[in-house]
DNA sequence: TATAACTCCTGAAGGC
DNA sequence: TGCCTTCAGGAGTTAT
């Protein structure tokens, strides 16, 4: 599943290989993919002949400046940006949702197998902090869909303690708050999963009975998570997840936690649980992560 | 207003 | 072999 390390792969790829070109047409494959796009397809079709002038991400939003307008992506569970090479003949895909050409023969490919990612033309407002607005531009103007999401842990302007007093003002439980995407943004269960575990977190301790010492030790390794996968290119399970080249990412082999129900912890050797909530699977050692002390 | 639950969607995997 | 059910989960929408 793509999350942040996964979206920075991409956004780096993008980067490389698009800035600075020129959009000549988009073609819409699936009408599902474009539906939150301001003016639908044709709203798309007004970005023709303008140039990437950055691509940059927060959290697990992506986005192309295109002279004053954006083109937002979000990947969702399985979407996939594939990059052609001018000239290179990119082979027909089951679930290509759409196909961005560019002045120079070369194509991004939207491939969506669950189809819960798109595409999306907005309008850029500024962000209130006057910082810039995120990972690859210097930018402080941001796309209005993306404006209510929370900075990200690898934001230089991300500001810890104000995140900590902000997490314990929610009467919620840890894991939710850490998947809320407005208070901080770029974490998915794969990687809570694997930074409770770190700190030591039940998932369902409530945020505001822990102290600033621990909430400031999960943001560390909920950080130092992110940086390690980031560094080994993402986590992969399977084909759902690639860069803009196909290639998949390794972090999967460093999993401690997630996907490990039933299996030994690696810390203690007591039995990893897994629990139902929020509609999606939670692991957690129920030694070395107690729901209440003692 | 804040929080929780529901919904969308597809294909792999497992059971029968 | 084929059909059916379950599971995976990001984020917007709806309900409480």
């Amino acid at each position: 599943m793509p999350e942040l390390p996964e979206v920075e792969t991409v956004r780096e790829g993008l980067e490389r290989l698009l800035l600075g070109k020129t959009l000549a047409s988009i073609t819409v494959l699936h009408p599902r993919a474009v539906q939150r796009s301001e003016g639908g397809v044709e709203g798309l079709v007004a970005l023709h002949g303008r140039t990437v002038e950055a691509v940059a991400r927060r959290g697990k939003f992506l986005w192309m400046e295109m002279a004053g307008l954006a083109l937002n992506f979000h990947l969702g569970m399985s979407g996939q940006l594939l990059v052609s090479s001018p000239g290179a003949v990119a082979p027909p895909h089951p679930h290509e949702r759409a196909r961005l050409r560019f002045s120079d023969g070369s194509h991004l490919r939207f491939i969506d197998q669950r189809t819960f990612g798109y595409i999306q033309r907005s309008s850029l407002t500024e962000v209130p902090d006057g910082a810039p607005a995120g990972w690859g531009t210097t930018s402080t103007l941001i796309p209005v869909p993306v404006a209510h999401i929370g900075r990200d842990l690898l934001d230089p302007a991300l500001d810890l303690e104000e995140l900590s007093k902000r997490t314990r003002k929610k009467r919620t439980e840890i894991k939710r708050a850490m998947l809320d995407q407005e208070l901080v943004s770029g974490l998915g269960n794969i990687y809570c999963d694997e930074a409770l575990f770190r700190a030591r977190i039940h998932p369902r301790r409530k945020t505001n009975g822990l102290s600033y010492g621990s909430l400031g030790g999960l943001w560390e390794h909920s950080t130092a998570v992110l940086r390690e996968a980031l560094a080994q290119g993402g986590t992969s399970f399977d084909s759902l997840y690639v860069d803009v080249d196909g290639a998949s990412g390794y972090f999967e082999r460093s999993l401690r936690a997630y996907g490990r129900g039933g299996q030994a912890c690696v810390r203690c050797g007591a039995t990893m649980k897994k629990i139902q909530f929020m509609n999606r699977s939670s692991t957690f050692c129920p030694i070395c992560q107690p729901l209440s002390r003692g």
